[in-house]
RNA sequence: GCCCAGUUAGCUCAGUUGGUAGAGCAGGGGACUGAAAAUCCCCGUGUCUCUGGUUCGAUUCCGGAACUGGGCA
């Protein structure tokens, strides 16, 4: 049931804590047209992925993963990626669709999305967004525009050679007489995003702290459902401690080592994966291994703060706290509920 | 049993020539618009083990106790 909910406009039921639409005056043309899209975000660990594919299969549904990580082929254990059996027949874009040696970035898995959103609508079935990579969510949900243009790399490692010799205040000197606004906005030791400010003004002779405030103020062309899991901080800790043993037990040094072999030193996007990295500097004979499982360890906890940190950003957002639902199916039918 | 050393923030330790103290890590908060599992910013009051003494004043000096290391028996 409830596989029949059409392509376009939720049929009302929202929660009060959410802003709540008119059904009879307020409809403005644009609402009846926009597309439905869900949301399913949150820390790792949380249990994303397998509220997906419940939902997908109680709403008639397919998953869209916002993961920048799990696009890589190979790279299974350690990113804690689905398996096919547990996606139980519904259909997961954008999964090893990469070799860890190429590069990815937002506007590749802004590219994947849309081709999957528009299979998924043709096919009269629900997106489910799923996936802890807020940035990448972001993208997709609000629709950034990032321009057509290609990363120059040549420039980018000119600047970083630039900050590495004459200093990161001396970089961010140079976009603070191109971008003043930016400058401000960045700190001198953000390096990453000093240099894109600067590659930004030299593609496009525009500040990017301008474009931004534009791009800021989209509204998103979905009908969102936006959820994002969570938990008592001491519970994901625990969890996430738990999952990286039991990881280690499925064998997971045995992939890294595969990994490392074909990466080497490669610098590239897969490297810097938690788990990877960690278990590289061990091949390397940088650490114990037991040191090195502690810091995978350390290093995802910190990361699940931040990805907590990224929500409540959106004042849309659903939160679905687990001490609440413990279980999937109690979630599911909350989800269910919101439309 | 004796002799040394140590006992300071959740942990590892600095330090105070006597005026109640500070780093790293952990932890917390935040930013993020073509590297995002990336990158970066902010947040440190704790019976300075206890107890006598000296002193205007002791976490700091002296004595004792307890505990923890190490050494000698």
């Amino acid at each position: 049931m409830g596989i029949f909910l059409g392509l376009y406009g939720w049929t009302g039921g929202r929660k009060p804590m959410t802003e709540t639409k008119d059904m009879s005056s307020e409809k403005s043309p644009d609402s009846d047209i926009k597309k439905k899209l869900i949301i399913i975000a949150g820390p790792t660990a949380v249990g994303k992925s397998e509220c997906a594919v419940a939902l997908a299969e109680k709403i008639g549904g397919a998953v869209i993963s916002a993961d920048s990580m799990q696009v890589y082929r190979g790279m299974d254990i350690g990113t804690a990626k689905i398996t096919p059996e547990e996606m139980q027949g519904v259909e997961h874009f954008g999964i090893d669709i990469l070799d860890p040696e190429e590069n990815y970035d937002v506007t590749e898995f802004v590219k994947m999305a849309h081709a999957a959103l528009d299979k998924i609508y043709s096919e009269g079935k629900v997106p489910i967004l799923c996936g802890g990579t807020g940035f990448y969510i972001q993208a997709l949900a609000y629709d950034i525009d990032f321009g057509e243009e290609k990363v120059d790399y040549d420039y980018r490692k000119k600047l970083s050679d630039f900050a590495e010799t004459n200093g990161n205040e001396a970089l961010h000197e140079k976009l603070s007489e191109v971008d003043p606004e930016s400058a401000k906005a960045i700190p001198s030791g953000n390096v990453k995003r000093v240099i894109r400010a600067l590659e930004y003004y030299k593609n496009h002779g525009e500040k990017i702290s301008s474009h931004n405030l534009e791009e800021h103020q989209k509204k998103s062309p979905y009908d969102l459902r936006f959820f994002v899991l969570t938990d008592e901080r001491q519970k994901l800790y625990d969890r996430i401690d738990a999952r990286v043993d039991k990881m280690m037990e499925a064998g997971f040094l045995s992939e890294a080592r595969r990994i490392y072999d074909l990466l080497g030193d490669r610098d590239c996007t897969a490297a810097k994966a938690i788990g990877y990295r960690e278990l590289f500097s061990y091949f390397k004979g940088e650490c114990t291994l037991e040191t090195a499982v502690s810091k995978i360890k350390q290093d995802t906890r910190h990361f699940a703060k931040r990805q907590l940190t990224w929500f409540r950003r959106y004042p849309e957002v659903i939160w679905i706290d687990r001490g609440t639902y413990p279980k999937t199916s109690e979630i599911v039918d909350f989800m269910a509920d919101q439309f």
